[in-house]
Order: C-alpha cells, then structure tokens, then sequence
DNA sequence: TGCGTTTTTACTCGCGCTTTATAAAAATAT
DNA sequence: ATATTTTTATAAAGCGCGAGTAAAAACGCA
C-alpha cells in the first residue's frame, strides 16, 4: 500500500503538503496540487483511515447498534440512516445488541472504542441510568426509539403510547368488546408504552383489562401463535385481538387459520409497525405505523447537525403513529 | 480517555510491559501483571482499537458489503455471520452496496480503507475481472451467493441452476403444463441460473420456453405483481407461476387474489430462498430452500480459518437447495 | 531595487499502540 | 563464587497521517 510519504516523494514536495490536497485544504497552488493528484493516481494511494484516526481523532463514521440485524424493523432503520448519512459522506458502523444488556454494552464499548464520531443506538436492555452515564462519555450518544428525559435532546423516539391507543381504539370503533392483547416483553420501554395505551382506550370506553385477555409475546412470529393458543385454550370469548408489533399478528394470524378461524370474520386483528410485509399478508393487516426510515432520517440529521456541524437542520424528535385501516379489520354487523 | 501510558505510570512499568500483559503475552510476571491489570481497572482503561490497528495492522474485523440493509435475504445472511464471527471474538464492519457499480466498488473502497482483516461480499454488479483483480490486493476477498472460477476457494455458493430446476420440475410433477417465470434482474448471477434451471426442467419435460410466459422482475414485491399482471394482460392461460424469489412470489400472490384468483386452485405459486415469512403467508408458500445462514457461518468459518489460523474447520463451498412443499402448490386433478 | 505582504511549502511533533533490540535481574549450572 | 542461561523489563523506533509553526517564494508598490 502506498503511503503518502511514498506519493510526496514521487511529486517531489513535502509530506505536509500531500495531506493538505488531501484535505482539500487552501495554500497549495493549482500546479503542486496537480502533481500530487497525479502522483496519487499513479501510485493508486488510497489514503488510510485508520493512521486518519488516529492523527485527527476523528472517523467519519457512525456507530449504529441495534438489537437484530434481521427483521424488517431494523433493516428499515439501518437502511434509512445508512442512506441518509451516506449522502453526507459519513460511513456506519453496525452492530447487534440482541436484546441482552451484556452484549448491548459490549456493543456500546465496540463502538466507542472504534472512535465512532457518534453512535445511534436502539437499545432495550441497559437501564436509562447507564446511558445517561454514557452520554457523559466522550462519544455522543442518540437513543432511537427510547425516551430518557435526562438526555432527551438525543433521544427520537415514537408516542408508543398513543399507538397502542389508537389500535385499541380502532377495535372499540368497529364495535368489538371483547378485545384480547399481545404484549412485547414489557422490560423493553416501547412495549410496555403500547400496553398502556391499550389500557387507556380500553377506560376510556369502560371496558375493564382482563388478565385473561392478556399475554406477554417475544415480538416475533410465535409469540403471536403461543398468544392465541394460550386464549384459545382458556376458552377466552374473544373478537379482536390486538398484537403489540406485526410479526406477532402475522403469527397469531396463521395459527387462527389452522385452528379454523375464517378471517377475518371469526378474529379481527390488529398489528404494529406496519412493516412492509403486512401488506402481503391475507387479508391485509391493520395497522399502526411506525415511520421507521422517517425516524431514522432525524436520527442521522441530529448527528449531521451537532456532530458534523451541518447547518438548516432541524429535526422533529417525537413522532406520532397513525392508524393503517385494511382487511383484517372489517366492521361487524 | 486514559492511555497506556497513564497505566504504565499508575503501575509503575514501561509502557512496554502494559502491552505485553494487553496481549496476553508470556514474559511477564505475575505480580507485575496484577499490577498493571489493577491500573488499568482504576483508570477505566480501554484500548484505542484505531491506534493499535496503525501499530499492528490488524483490526480484528472483518468486513461486510451486503446489497441491501434491510429484506430478510440479508438480514439472516448478515445475521449468521456476525454472530458467528462474534463467537470468536471478531467485529463486523456492514456497508451496503445496492447493487450498483459504482456503490459497490466504493464500499470494498471503505472497507479496506478501514483495515478490515478480510472482506465478506455480496455484490452482484461488479464484474468478475473486477473482484479478481481485487482479490490480488491487500485484503482477503470472500463471496457469498456467486461462484467465480478464478478464486473458487474464496466462495460460499447456492447451486442456483439446481434450484431453478427443483422449482419447475415441482410445478411438472403437480400436473402443470402452462407455467408462467417470473425472473429475476438478469445482471444478477443467481437470477439468471435459477432461470437456467428453469429451462432445464421445461426441456426435460419437452416443454418449450415460452417467451410470453417470461418477466423479468425485480426480486421485490413489485416485481411479483408486475409480473402477474403482464401475464394476465396478455391473455396467458397459466396455472402455475414460478417466482425466481420469496417476495415477488407474495407480491404476485397479492395481486392474484386482488384480481379474482382463488388461491392456490386457480393458481399454483411458488417462490424461491425460503424466507421467513413464506410460512406466514396464506397460503403458505411452496418455495426453494436457501440455506442462507447456514451459508453465513460457512463464509465467517472461512475466515476464522484462514485468516485468524483457527485449526480444525472444514468448509462446504458450493450447497445445494432443496423444495419446501407448502400450501401455495396443490395437487391438481 | 528594496521592503512589506501574501501565498505557498517544509519541518516537526504527536495521536496510542506494537515491536523489535537490548539491558537488567533472577535462576541455574559449573 | 563465577559463568551461563532463562526470565522479565526497558527504551526507542515506527505505523500513516494532521496540524501548528517556521521558512521560503511570489507578489505588490513606491
């Protein structure tokens, strides 16, 4: 690998004066920088990040942790930051925390450690504590999805709250009572936000929360299907079912079907997120959606405008969810 | 952030020594390593990964560049590496590269810029030639999901001509004769063999390609439902739609139903990669086995094995698909 | 031509760590 | 008790680059 010592020597100038057409910098004539650009080109010098590093403390990345690599909501949220700050020529870092606060610090560390200029973290299992702690650390810290009030200029977060309202509502809307629920694990804040939205729509109309209508899910496919069968089982009366993300709908939806449900007359069911494949599902899910890129996009725009400095930027940083009407809602008669 | 060489200091050692006990290296005593492990822990030390990859030029991680961010193709792909990588105490670095030239070139341009030990690609755009000459560099090139000749070690590939075939062959076996493909972008290697073996099945069945029965899709849901309709539009009488892909076989399976198709007995469909979501789709979808993750751990086995000289590991390089029967392909009578 | 300015270039140090080569100390042998 | 080996610690030289400072060259004006 070509080095700039090696490039300097070939254009016949100094080190220093390499690094400044490197960086674009003023003070070096049309003519010398010429020379260095040929020199480069010829040498096929491709400058190190790592020695950049290292000299400007200074990365032009960003580190990203989220708690899956796969899934459609996180792939969304990567995707959106990744593009939107790619513009901007700043590069990303990713990692997983899976959900496991160990491995979320580790992630953390990870990132901190690679001198990330900032990271953007969907984290679940650390306390708040511990990321207002971090945020005093010399790397900035933006939560996505998470709402600490400590550090909440970082913070992006989703009015969970007001989702999980709305979903209910929407059952009440059609005209259902019986309305069963299926939470995320209630230790991740946004889960634990939709069930009280639940929990409000449900006073609000007097409907009482009944334990037995109530079931904690893993946010995937089979928590939707374990949710059902436990209702089923316990010969809950139910019309609606409200799941608290879209992968636990979709499971709860086929494990309906096998079990004889005609949908979505037998079962109105709805989801959250409104993650791409709902869409594809059938009958179409209802849904609340989550403007997961939209978010991302304020994410990667707050650390181009505190951390990279970029002007006329202003960023939203909580978003509301709003109710997805399809098929497997329909109005009861 | 404090430094090795406030360590050193606290301890009471050279800066030399802090290194050996940082590198696990013999030549150092115990009491001495007791010492300085004590400072370190005092001062909250944290190696600086950047500076210790200038000195020793290694990063202890590798490289990602995947098309996309998000889909659930890449999710469990990048998924399966970094966990397995993770194991082995390794970092991944993910960069996407669209399936464009240009973006892709740029990122193995970032990656190796960054130092990674060795790179894990997925690229589609590039031509062979390019990532020859790429391999000669300085940094391990491996490939997923593409098979070139010239570094056939370097390769972890589906044999996609064998799934084509597997996926056709089915739709003869149910009873069909008129039998609809929709393609993949054919710059895309694995697209164009799955169309290979789709040949080879209608051929071996003395079946002729039917060009009016062809659509080149976009291997997204779009290109499912795209592909129906030009089908429909132009009066094709099919009764079995092989997609080259998961989501374009669900959008198609949307649009069908959308337009009056009773599915699966009006149309019989299937897909191809066994994403997750096929099994939640009503019907169910008949698709191709992708061993995806399993393909995942073999490409970071790769590495562990020739990169960072873990001994014992044998790899499979080429792995082969197999049918899914699900709903979506009924027998017909 | 000479002096003050402005533009352009060169030197040098340091970012935080690894890695030789080398010296000192401890252990062992003679 | 000295010579020899083995173990442990040190000092110094980079890794490739950025940035501040000093110096040189080019320019302007009288």
């Amino acid at each position: 690998m070509a080095t700039i010592y090696q490039v300097s020597e070939m254009a016949g100038v100094s080190l220093s004066t390499v690094s400044r057409v490197l960086n674009d910098n003023d003070y070096v004539s049309k003519k010398t920088k010429k020379k260095v650009l040929e020199a480069m080109k010829e040498l096929g010098y491709q400058p190190s990040s790592i020695a950049r590093s290292l000299a400007s403390s200074t990365t032009n990345s960003v580190g990203i942790l989220v708690s899956e690599l796969d899934g459609p909501f996180f792939g969304q949220m990567m995707s959106a930051i990744e593009e939107h700050l790619r513009i901007a020529g700043k590069h990303v870092i990713i990692t997983p925390g899976h959900s496991d606060e160990k491995k979320e610090k580790s992630g953390f560390e990870f990132l901190i450690g690679r001198n990330c200029d900032a990271i953007i973290a969907h984290v679940e299992a650390v306390s708040n504590e511990y990321l207002i702690e971090l945020s005093k650390g010399k790397t900035p810290i933006y939560l996505m999805s998470r709402y600490v009030k400590e550090i909440e200029d970082n913070c992006i977060s989703l009015d969970n709250v007001m989702g999980g309202y709305l979903a209910t509502k929407a059952m009440i809307n059609k005209g259902h009572k019986n309305i069963a629920y299926i939470a995320g694990p209630q230790f991740k804040e946004d889960a634990s936000n939709r069930l009280k939205g639940h929990k409000k729509a449900l006073a609000e109309y007097n409907l009482t929360f009944d334990e037995s209508l109530y079931y904690v899910g893993d946010f995937k496919e089979t928590g939707g299907s374990d949710g059902l069968r436990h209702f089923i089982q316990n010969k809950a009366q139910i019309t609606a079912l409200v799941c608290a993300n879209d992968e636990m709908a979709s499971g709860a939806m086929k494990y309906a079907r096998e079990h004889g449900f005609n949908l979505p007359k037998d079962l109105a069911i709805i989801g959250f997120d409104n993650v791409i494949f709902t869409n594809y599902l059938y009958p179409t899910l209802t849904t609340i959606d989550n403007p997961v890129p939209e978010m991302g996009r304020a994410a990667a725009n707050l650390v181009l405008k505190d951390i990279y400095k970029k002007s006329g930027i202003t960023v939203k940083h909580v978003f509301q969810p709003k109710l997805i009407l399809r098929d497997s809602t329909p109005d009861i008669n």
